[in-house]
RNA sequence: UAGUCGUUAGAUAAAUGGAAUAUCGUGUGCCUAUCAAGCACAAGUUGUGGGUUCGAAUCCGAUACGGCUAACCA
C-alpha cells in the first residue's frame, strides 16, 4: 500500500513518486493551495495539494480534516529557499500530491492531542487517540526495546522463558488476591498470581536451572501514581547460586536493558545494608541522587533537661532521636516555613519536629534552653553545622522516626529542588530482616520462603528474632523500589523452623503451600532470584509522572478502566453458572 | 474510609456577590507559500441538587466524579 513511512521520505527521494499513508496532523488551506501534515506511527511529512498540479486531489483535500486517514501518492520535491522546516525530520522536502485517497474520516478530536494538561479522565476515555501521539509512541517504543533487550540478555545468559498460570491458587500472606469464580466447582475460586513466585521455585525443582518470564502480576490493593492492579514484572530465578551470582545476573540484565535503551549506566551498583538505609535515610529505598543524611543524637539528648526527650533517649533499642541537617536551610526557609514542616511530619504520626538554626552567634531555637553549652557544641560538631544551616529533629519510636524523617527528607529535597534529573542512581539494599512484628505477630518481611542467614552448620542463630537477617536484596533506582529478590529456602527443616517462628502450624502450612513443600522433598536445588518492575523501570527511563503513561490501557485510582467501563455487572445467567449471588447494597 | 486539591463551551484557562471572557479546536466565508499560517463572522445547561440574596461561577450546606496522599501493597 505504502512505499515509504513518513519519516523515511528524504532528499534522496527527490523526483521520485512515493506513496505515504497516515493521519492528518494538521491541514492548512491557503486558498487554492492546501498543505497537509501527514503523520504515521511517529513522524510527519508535508503534502502539498496544488490545483495546478492536480485538480482532483486538491478538490478532495478541501474536505480533509484533522485525523482523517489518507493514502497519498505524489512526487517528492525539495522545498524552496526559506521554506524548509527545521522542526521536522522531513522538513527539507514535501510531496506534491497527484493522487489522494480519503480512506476514512474522523470526528473532531474530543481534546487537543499532545496537550498533557488535558484532564486525565478524558485522555483515558479516548486512550487510543492519546496513543496516536508521538509522545506515547516513543514511550511504547522504548518499552518494547526494553522487553526485547530483556529477552536477548537473559537468553544469552542461558535463561529459559516459561509461562506460568494466570489462573492459580490463592496464597494468603501478602496482598489481596483477585479471584476468579469456578463454574465447574461451584463456590470455589482461582486466584490471579501476585507474582509467579511459587511456580518459579517449582521450575527450579523441575531442573530448568535458569528461568525468566515477563510476567503479568495482579494485586488487589489501592492504586497510587506508581501502582496499578495489574502490572508487569521481569521475573528471574536460578539454581545452584549464591547471593553474589544472583546480583551479578541482575546487574548484567539491568545494564544491558538500559544500554539498549540508550542510557549510560554503571556495570556495578553500590550497596547498602537495610539497617544503614533506615538509620541514615529513614527508608529502605533511599534516593541517592542527593545527600541529606540523618545523624543519631540520642546520646546528647539523653542529657538534656527536657523530659520528653530524655525519656525517649532511655530506650535505645526501641527509640531514635535523629537529626537532619539542611545546608543553608536557615537562609532558605522562613521561620514560618520551618514551623510548617511540623504539620507535614505530624501527618505521618510525628509528635513534633524540633529545629535549630545555626546563626553567626551560635545555635538558636526553641530547644536550646534544655541543653548545656557543651552539649550544644556537641550537636554542632555531630551535625557538622555551619552558619546558615538548619537542623531538624525527630524523636520517638524508631520505626515512626525513620518513616517521617525519611519522608521529610524527600519533601525537603523536592522543596529545595536539589534532586538532579536525568541521572540514574542504582543501589542494592541488602540484608533485610527476616521478620517484622505487626500487631504483635511475626510476619515475613519478604516472603516466608526467603532464606534466613545461617551459621556454618546451616543453623539459624539469633539473639532477638527481630534482628534475624535474611539473604535478600532490593534494587533501588532514584528512590523507587525497582525490584527485589532473595535466596530461597530449599531444605525442609529450615522451612519448617521458619514456619514455626512465624506461628504457622504444620496443618496450615500443608494446606496453603503443601504442593511446594512436597516438591522440596524430591531434591530441591539451592536457588534464588529476583523480579524487576517493568512498568516502574519504563516510568523512570521516560521520566513519566505516572505509571499510567507507560501502560497502554491503564486503570484509574478507583481501579476502573474508563475506556471499557470495567468492571461492570454481568448477566444473571453468568452468575448462576458461577454459583454466585450478588448481595444488593441497600440505599440508606 | 480519611485528608487534600479540583470540576466554567469540545479542550485549556480567566472572571471584587452585579453584562460569563480569552486561547486552541469546530462551522462558514476570504486568501497561492505557510510551518499547528492569516483575516472576518458564528455557536455556551458554570458537575448535580438545595439554601442565602433584589441579584450567585463567586457565599453556605449536601452530593457525585476525578487527581494526589495515608491505611494496604509477603
Amino acid at each position: 500500500m505504502r512505499t515509504h513511512y513518513c519519516a523515511d521520505v528524504n532528499e534522496s527521494d527527490i523526483g521520485k513518486s512515493v506513496t505515504v499513508s497516515g493521519w492528518v496532523a494538521s491541514r492548512r488551506d491557503h486558498g487554492g493551495l492546501i498543505f497537509i501534515d501527514l503523520r504515521d506511527k511517529d513522524q510527519v511529512v508535508q503534502l502539498v495539494c496544488d490545483p495546478a498540479d492536480n485538480v482532483e486531489a486538491h478538490k478532495l483535500a478541501e474536505d480533509v480534516r484533522d485525523q482523517f486517514v489518507l493514502i497519498a501518492t505524489g512526487k517528492v520535491r525539495a522545498r524552496g529557499e526559506g521554506l524548509e522546516n527545521p522542526k521536522l525530520k522531513t522538513g527539507k522536502v514535501e510531496i506534491v500530491v497527484d493522487n489522494l485517497i480519503i480512506e476514512n474520516k474522523s470526528l473532531p478530536m474530543p481534546f487537543d492531542l499532545g496537550d498533557d494538561k488535558v484532564n486525565e479522565e478524558i485522555r483515558l476515555k479516548y486512550r487510543y487517540l492519546e496513543l496516536r501521539t508521538q509522545k506515547s509512541y516513543d514511550i511504547f517504543k522504548l518499552r518494547s526495546k526494553a522487553t526485547v533487550a530483556t529477552r536477548n540478555a537473559l537468553d544469552e545468559l542461558g535463561f529459559l522463558e516459561v509461562e506460568t498460570p494466570i489462573m492459580t491458587k490463592s496464597t494468603p500472606e501478602g496482598a489481596r488476591d483477585y479471584l476468579i469464580p469456578s463454574r465447574v466447582h461451584g463456590g470455589e475460586f482461582y486466584a490471579m498470581p501476585q507474582s509467579p513466585q511459587l511456580f518459579k521455585q517449582l521450575l527450579m525443582v523441575g531442573g530448568f536451572d535458569r528461568y525468566f518470564q515477563i510476567a503479568k502480576c495482579f494485586r488487589d490493593e489501592d492504586l497510587r501514581a506508581d501502582r496499578q492492579p495489574e502490572f508487569t514484572q521481569i521475573d528471574v530465578e536460578m539454581s545452584f547460586c549464591d547471593q553474589e551470582d544472583v546480583i551479578e545476573i541482575g546487574e548484567k540484565l539491568i545494564h544491558s536493558i538500559f544500554t539498549k535503551c540508550g542510557f549510560d549506566i554503571p556495570e556495578k551498583f553500590n550497596r547498602m545494608s537495610y539497617s544503614d538505609a533506615m538509620e541514615l535515610y529513614g527508608s529502605d529505598k533511599p534516593d541517592m541522587r542527593y545527600d541529606l543524611k540523618m545523624v543519631d543524637v540520642m546520646d546528647i539528648f539523653a542529657r538534656c533537661d527536657n523530659e520528653i526527650f530524655s525519656n525517649i533517649a532511655k530506650d535505645a533499642k526501641k527509640n531514635r532521636i535523629k537529626a537532619l541537617k539542611v545546608p543553608k536551610g536557615d537562609e532558605i526557609f522562613s521561620k514560618r516555613q520551618m514551623k510548617g514542616f511540623e504539620d507535614y511530619v505530624r501527618k505521618f504520626g510525628a509528635g513534633g519536629l524540633g529545629y535549630f538554626q545555626m546563626k553567626e552567634d551560635g545555635l538558636k531555637g526553641p530547644l536550646t534552653k534544655f541543653f548545656t553549652e557543651d552539649d550544644i557544641q556537641a550537636i554542632i560538631d555531630r551535625c557538622e553545622l555551619e552558619v546558615g544551616d538548619a537542623v531538624f529533629f525527630g524523636a520517638g519510636n524508631k520505626k515512626l522516626v525513620w518513616d517521617y524523617m525519611g519522608r521529610f527528607r524527600i519533601y525537603l529535597a523536592e522543596m529545595m529542588d536539589i534532586i538532579p534529573k536525568d541521572r540514574f542512581e542504582f543501589l542494592w539494599v541488602m540484608d533485610f530482616p527476616m521478620f517484622e512484628i505487626e500487631d504483635g505477630k511475626m510476619k515475613a518481611m519478604h516472603h516466608p520462603f526467603t532464606m534466613p542467614k545461617t551459621d556454618e552448620n546451616g543453623k539459624i542463630v539469633y539473639d532477638e528474632l527481630e534482628d534475624l537477617q535474611s539473604i535478600s536484596y532490593d534494587i533501588v533506582l532514584n528512590g523507587t523500589e525497582l525490584g527485589g529478590g532473595s535466596i530461597r529456602i530449599h531444605k525442609e527443616d529450615i522451612q519448617k523452623e521458619v514456619f514455626k517462628l512465624m506461628g504457622i502450624s504444620d496443618e496450615e502450612a500443608e494446606e496453603k503451600f503443601g504442593f511446594l513443600l512436597d516438591a522440596f522433598k524430591y531434591g530441591a536445588p539451592p536457588h534464588g532470584g529476583f523480579a524487576l518492575g517493568l512498568d516502574r523501570m519504563i516510568m523512570l527511563m521516560t521520566g513519566a509522572s505516572s505509571i499510567r503513561e507507560v501502560i497502554a490501557f491503564p486503570k484509574t485510582q478507583k481501579a476502573q478502566c474508563i475506556l471499557t467501563q470495567a468492571p461492570s455487572e454481568v448477566d444473571q445467567e453468568q452468575l448462576n453458572d458461577l454459583s454466585l449471588r450478588i448481595r444488593k447494597q441497600v440505599q440508606a
